[in-house]
DNA sequence: ATTAGCACTCTCGGGCATAGAGTGCTAAAG
DNA sequence: CTTTAGCACTCTATGCCCGAGAGTGCTAAT
């Protein structure tokens, strides 16, 4: 990585800002003219240059302005961006709707995506807080009607699955609640392969419903089947660089599609809670997402339950006020796991 | 409405069908060469004057060939579109996919959400099914820690709802489950309304449950907060007409926007479980799909639960196959509800 | 090291001519 | 009265040219 300047950083700071907000490639002589610059717009042409040998700028045609590359973008969000907050008004605002959604996780949820979506312009998504493993915590069982049953389990986090289940024979609730509570003295504490373990020494009856809830506590570790909740969606296609709209096919088909986002689970996934991560146009992994750039973190309490909030933009995004939005963001929502899981 | 030759009407549904493939406007001479029709071009366009003159068709421009209208798509799906059905063996296996998931609502709606949006080509939208007014059936109360609990609520439709709740005093497990019993015998059966009732007669802390208890019953009352599923955005905006975006991100917008989802709620909320309605080209009322299609089925079991299903993309749609799509998911799934709820 | 000046390159938009597609009309044929 | 062949007409799409304008890179002077 070269050696820049202290104008030749500021140039590119100012381009960065400025093309984020035009964006329409950003010529000298407007610089110069705009901020009222005491040098001039040949010696701005000399700097861009360099800037541009260096791999931090390029001309869309020998003609035009200068547009940040990739590379100008990582620059610019690792070196000459400081650390910003969002202003003490906005934060106020924001802990208070969490207030008082205080009690319903899905509702933090939607709350999180949006506040996310309106903050950064672009789109958001927001993953459950879930333990590393799931474990039993109890299950209640529900007689619908004849044979069928209504499976409720809930696991240590705090998550609920449900199932319907058809048992061998017709069961009332009265002969169903004893049941229910057998097992949930049998299972306190387990997890999945525990459930497993202890299903072989159970009544054939017990053992179909402890089978089910190994079935839902195997697929709860998957994280890819986590409940994802997004927003935004529209922001990304008002965008310019969309207009062409096979870009925003390419996004929406990723956001679409289980697998990928898992990836995008996963990159997360290594990170401390609390550190935000910027990962600009894809970083050569993901091809969908070659003129996408992601914010994500990590939020909740380590060792009961986590989750994973970001957004998902335009290479050309305000990241000064997308990371402060999903730094204060995760850290509320941390509190509230906290609080809420061990208070 | 004017009065059709036979040879009009199969030029018409011959029209309709070829620009729904082509996405072209459709040429006289094409269309005979084509399909070898045993009369010239002249006669053809001669009747195309006519179906012009009725409304059925138009010309984007002099020299360019005929594009359907709303009334031609109207007239086609009213008139010359016979009852379709989905082929056997795609019915077998879309069966033989709702039997694997059998037991999972969550699963049934996902997967009815991707087979629509699979067959039509287009955006598929599930309400999940639920009883026409919250009913209570059975609540369980979980320590977490200290004064927080986790409150899960199961309703008469199998729909389960959870909340955590601040407790005025810490309570363990064992003090909780007996208040739990107390409050299911107290509350079984009633209605958010009755549960509101019932409230004054009892102990604080059963009240503050109880309250919670009305208030996730009438939200669950409310059918816009009703969790909707959807599949195939992406489909969408394949289709040539969205590629200007600006279509495309209007439909986007109010599929993310709350209230504009109600709506087309309500729309089929009237009607009957198993009839598929069709609303072309947002027929004056919707503002935001002037140029969509929206084809809607009711399913379930009347009395127990029902949901909406149903597909929303370009007015260029293939009708024949998403009705019949739409018809089959919906008796699919109507049986799984029938099934589960009262098997 | 900076800057003024200038030649150079490239895009953008309008104007214009041409080719092609598809129609509507007319008059003749069945 | 219906169908059809033929043809004139209209409109779009494409390519081309040209000039205006924007913005640069380079050079020479400060």
């Amino acid at each position: 990585m070269q050696k820049l300047t202290e104008r030749q950083e500021f140039l590119l700071g100012l381009i960065v800002r400025e093309y984020v907000e035009s964006a329409q490639p950003i010529a000298s002589k407007n610089l110069v003219d705009k901020f009222h610059l005491d040098f001039s717009s040949a010696t701005t042409r000399n700097d861009m240059l360099t800037l541009t040998e260096a791999g931090y700028l390029r001309q869309p045609h020998t003609s035009a302005g200068r547009v940040p590359t990739e590379d100008g973008y990582r620059y610019f969000v690792q070196r000459l961006l400081g650390e910003t907050e969002l202003p003490a008004a906005e934060k106020r605002t924001i802990s208070h709707q969490f207030f008082q959604a205080r009690g319903d996780i899905d509702q933090w949820m939607r709350l999180a995506a949006a506040i996310l979506a309106h903050h950064s312009s672009a789109a958001s998504l927001v993953t459950a807080p879930m333990a590393e493993k799931a474990v039993f915590r109890q299950l209640q069982l529900i007689s619908i009607k004849g044979r069928q049953a209504l499976l409720v389990l809930v696991l240590q986090d705090g998550k609920v699955q449900q199932q319907f289940i058809s048992l061998d024979e017709p069961l009332d609730q009265e002969e169903l609640s004893p049941i229910a509570n057998q097992i949930n003295q049998q299972l306190n504490g387990s997890d999945a392969a525990a459930v497993e373990g202890l299903m072989d020494t159970m009544l054939p009856l017990a053992r179909t419903v402890a089978s089910v809830v190994a079935d839902l506590m195997h697929r709860a570790d998957f994280v890819a089947t986590a409940v994802i909740v997004h927003d935004g969606l529209t922001n990304m296609f008002k965008a310019p660089e969309f207009s062409d709209s096979s870009l925003a096919t390419r996004t929406l088909h990723m956001l679409e599609e289980q697998n990928l986002l898992g990836e995008f689970l996963s990159r997360a996934l290594g990170s401390e809670v609390g550190g935000v991560q910027v990962v600009i146009g894809g970083e050569g992994d993901w091809e969908d997402l070659r003129d996408c750039s992601i914010v994500i973190a990590r939020y909740g309490a380590p060792g009961l339950a986590t989750g994973t909030l970001g957004v998902i933009g335009p290479m050309r995004m305000a990241y000064g006020k997308t990371i402060s939005a999903v730094r204060y963001v995760s850290s509320v929502m941390s509190d509230l796991v906290s609080d809420t899981l061990s208070g």
